[in-house]
DNA sequence: TGTGTTGTCGTAAACGTTTACGGAAAAACG
DNA sequence: CGTTTTTCCGTAAACGTTTACGACAACACA
């Protein structure tokens, strides 16, 4: 069925070593004989086998993109994450490059789907989401030196790795600040409780914007709860409770911030009424709630576009000329101004 | 770095033959020697490289899930299909299979794309998605004997292959159903203009079921436009303007669904309480949205994991000792009552 | 003891590539 | 014409597996 190298070969009365040479552009192989090559392959139609380029060159040419869902996620998991794969994969193509997809189970069996992929070699490298703040995989993959990049900044595995990442720490500064703007004392922040690394940068923001503006930072007003609906169903009440109940609320996940409305609507609180929302990542859930709820948002497709790039440049297959160069990038978001503040 | 086979042979001084027979289970290799070997390979941290393995058998082990984005797709593209990946993804690697995604820009460019997985071998099957009524994928991949499974019916192809379906045609007679027995008798239908073939299968269920309440069916009161929120916006106000307006409108796409909703808005019309709306397939949005909106709900994730059994189950190398079976399968979706209706 | 059977293992080919090496012919140079 | 360089191509090894085949020993059976 499918045509090999010995068939061009055979079909012209030629080596296999020559017609490789000429379907590979190499310089020591006649102009005539590398148009009869190109010509009998486009005939025979010939694609070169996968498996044998990649047993002889030791690269697989694709690249696995790991993504480690929270434990109690919902049905419909992150939206979040289909315009980052497509901007990814967008740009992989453009290189020849396959993208395989890696899901599983939350937890430890997650780390032995990554083993597999990096023992049986069946990618060159390695895109990872979810980054925990001290995450296992990098540590195992750094110390494997199998090339990897991130999406989403670790405390893990120092500088020596690609990494891109939104800038929440400015969100929840640029957050506190608008809503000080409007007149805002008392602002609360909810965020996962889970030891992902954003929700220590959200916070820092928010605690620095707090500081600058003279306000004291208020611990009753902040909540951790688990990165869903439920969570901030659950956890939300808990900030409004106190003493002296916050004007505003920033969520830290976009879940979480429509249990909390949830939440806030069952005590008779209406949020862009009697309260005002941030949501610090925009989905289209945000745009469509009731009220619109104002939030940040990151250029998803962009950024796949982007780690690909910085993944590719770390590769030495890919680098330029000018070797290996280990990049780290944080992306500002966009406030999108709607309804809930 | 990697330990090979060889090595495992040269460690316990016996050949790489007995070594591959003991690691595959084979039965002519003694129990001591397989014992043996084992430890070793645990001792070196031995694992197979999957480019051998594939070179030699012929096989890669991995599937690829090919969806074809619609022209103009919105940012978030379709949060549909992250569960039916999970799904896909669990039950493919139970098998040990990986998962490739496909995607690239739409149109022709696609094609391409499917041809190079398929020639240069870089998957044993696909799975497709986006089904489109003729589907020149199908084609492609029955003409040229690739192994593959859809979810979505089509025309093309014949019975040849698995196929994995919501039932369109009972949700939409089921919507009727359920609109006619709240007394409406002016229903109108908006589907996706494209040749995707759910549009088709909804429409035909609605005709039916209009046909069994003694209703005429009105093709003033069905419309076509483009799958996505702007189409849903644009072409929504076609069947209000008509002489006799509905009482009520079943969307066939979330998304239109959305722009048709604040079209009605725009024009004082309001969903739930001046029109019933109904949407057939329910995503997280209609949920969030304002009138909460009702909708027919599939099982996403399940089905992912049944068409990968599908898929399975029709390739040689996995079928049973029952041999191939061809088989498609409809399921059908829950309704979710909301307040639109 | 001779013959056939069984259990265990080694040998070597094969999968489809790429590439280091060397050789022959042609071209360039004196 | 002889020598050197260049151009072009064939040979063969290598990547890491799996597996058909045959060999050898041990064993059973008569």
């Amino acid at each position: 069925m499918a045509s090999s190298i010995h068939d061009l070969a055979r079909h012209l009365n030629i080596s296999i070593g020559t017609v490789s040479r000429a379907l590979n552009g190499r310089a020591d192989v006649n102009a005539e004989t590398r148009q009869r090559v190109l010509e009998a392959a486009r005939e025979l139609n010939y694609s070169p086998n996968q498996s044998g380029r990649s047993l002889r060159q030791g690269a697989t040419r694709s690249i696995a993109f790991m993504l480690q869902p929270h434990p109690g996620d919902q049905q419909y998991g992150e939206p979040f994450f289909i315009p980052f794969l497509t901007g990814l994969q967008a740009r992989l193509a453009e290189y020849d490059l396959d993208l395989m997809v890696v899901m599983g189970e939350p937890g430890q069996y997650q780390q032995e789907r990554l083993r597999r992929v990096v023992e049986t070699r069946r990618a060159d490298a390695v895109v990872l989401a979810n980054t925990r703040r001290e995450d296992d995989r990098i540590d195992y993959l750094s110390k494997a030196g199998f090339p990897f990049a991130t999406l989403g900044r670790s405390q893990s595995g120092g500088d020596t790795y690609p990494s891109l990442d939104i800038d929440f720490e400015r969100a929840g500064d640029e957050a506190v600040d608008r809503l000080v703007a409007r007149g805002h004392r008392r602002i609360a922040a909810i965020r996962p409780s889970l030891d992902l690394n954003f929700g220590y940068l959200f916070l820092d923001g928010y605690r620095k914007a707090l500081k600058r503006h003279g306000i004291k930072v208020d611990p009753g007003l902040i909540a951790d709860g688990f990165i869903n609906e439920a969570g901030g169903y659950q956890v939300t009440p808990r900030v409004i409770i106190s003493k002296d109940r916050p004007t505003a609320i920033i969520f830290n996940n976009d879940a979480m911030a429509l249990g909390g409305c949830k939440a806030l609507a069952e005590m008779g609180i209406r949020p862009g009424h009697d309260i005002a929302v941030i949501v610090i990542v925009d989905t289209p859930l945000c745009r469509y709630f009731s009220p619109a709820l104002t939030a940040f948002r990151p250029s998803l497709e962009p950024m796949g576009r982007r780690l690909a790039e910085m993944l590719l440049a770390s590769l030495p297959a890919f680098a330029g000329p000018e070797g290996v160069r280990i990049m780290r990038e944080v992306w500002p978001l966009e406030l999108i101004a709607r309804d809930s503040d």
